[in-house]
DNA sequence: CTTAAAATTTAGACAAGCCTAAAAAATAAA
DNA sequence: TTTATTTTTTAGGCTTGTCTAAATTTTAAG
């Protein structure tokens, strides 16, 4: 059995070998996990020794198979709770953040897979993350960020990639969300600034918006 | 904020004082949270510090207002989930405490305002216990154990006082339930051991049975 | 290739929550 | 009312997960 501690540093590690390919840093793992360096070292050290990690010194850490089965059961249960959350007690989509990462904490796996029934076998949460299988497999899908697409290209918004509280509300307050389509209008080579039309309303974005929004192009 | 453990303490205090009167001896905290009366003393102390509850060395510990409001509020979480558990993913009655032992941690108001609107806003939980109001107000309810009841009274089942799973599988397989009208046919004075009519069957309980079935008599 | 900087690990400490063993207080018995 | 028993508390220790400060290793710069 894992500690909570544990789980959410599986987490993280599963987060950052996602994003950044296998071999994570210390540091990059204290900075996910808001602690010291020293604290990481120190838990890596423990999960090495548990083997649901692979680590040598100063070399950076990887999820072994059983510990990244672990973290993806994990993510499973963040995600459809945030469907439950969504879809059931119509919360908003920036609200359900926090409450789905104590949620992914309880142990029951009936609750799980019977909570999987309830909602339909759901394969993307509020934010357009796909949701694993109870085997832990994640459906490969197809999206782009909008800030690879060059302009006049268009597509559908399929997904976010922050999904803090903050850049949901901004997108909110422009009508931008899942499915909807999107089309760049002009981008500016210097900094990567565009102008996007959403159905018949068009926005300057920065760079920092455009890397974290998902489509699927047509 | 409040630890899990001390959420816990509060908890079983509440309970033990609901059960046996104010002013809870060391010995039987330790007792109901299934640790030594040292850790008991501890936690105590630590409870006395924070307020919620008024302790005078080896005289016992009383909730305060304040923790007893929270410890409420912990009951309060824990009814509402196990009829979620019962109502929207179909457990059992028998299958829900210890899955709500967990959910009752989880911290957000707004979790739990919608999810009291989502069950359209229960009474009772899957056992017959009363689920508080989040003002805490519990609404009083006139229940009787079965073992006070004489020789030809009745009445309907409205809870359980204990509820394990082994016990409440034993009323499943005779069908006894919430709802269920039971009668008591014979009482024996020497072992309070009773012949009762569930329905149109007769079953022979002990004692300890009769003690944890609640009825409202009519 | 040697030194400076950055990243990582180790050492030692602390709070929470538990434990065992021993001391102290309260209660029951003689 | 003095002694024996039970209850409760204290003392000291252990584990988990964190911290700071210092040591070590790796990487980057000159």
């Amino acid at each position: 059995m894992f500690t909570l501690a544990e789980e959410n540093y599986l987490k993280a590690i599963f987060h950052l070998e996602n994003d950044y390919g296998t071999g994570v840093s210390t540091n990059a793992i204290a900075d996910k996990m808001d602690t010291r360096a020293s604290s990481a070292t120190d838990m890596i050290q423990k999960l090495a020794d548990k083997k649901v990690i692979s680590y040598k010194k100063y070399k950076g850490a990887s999820l072994t198979k059983k510990g990244k089965s672990i973290a993806v059961n994990i993510i499973r249960k963040h995600r459809l709770w945030e469907v439950f959350l969504v879809e059931k007690l119509d919360f908003q989509w920036d609200e359900v953040h926090e409450i789905a990462e104590q949620l992914e904490h309880i142990k029951s796996d009936a609750l799980i897979q019977r909570l999987d029934l309830f909602l339909g076998y759901p394969d993307f949460d509020p934010h357009g993350d796909p949701i694993p299988d109870k085997n832990g497999y994640i459906k490969p899908t197809e999206k782009k960020l909008l800030s690879k697409l060059k302009k006049n290209q268009q597509g559908i918004c399929v997904g976010v990639k922050e999904s803090s509280a903050k850049f949901l509300q901004y997108l909110d307050t422009r009508k931008i969300g899942i499915g909807s389509s999107i089309k760049v209008l002009e981008k500016e080579d210097f900094d990567q600034s565009m102008t996007i039309q959403v159905s018949n309303k068009q926005f300057f974005i920065t760079k920092q918006i455009s890397e974290n929004l998902y489509l699927k192009t047509i």
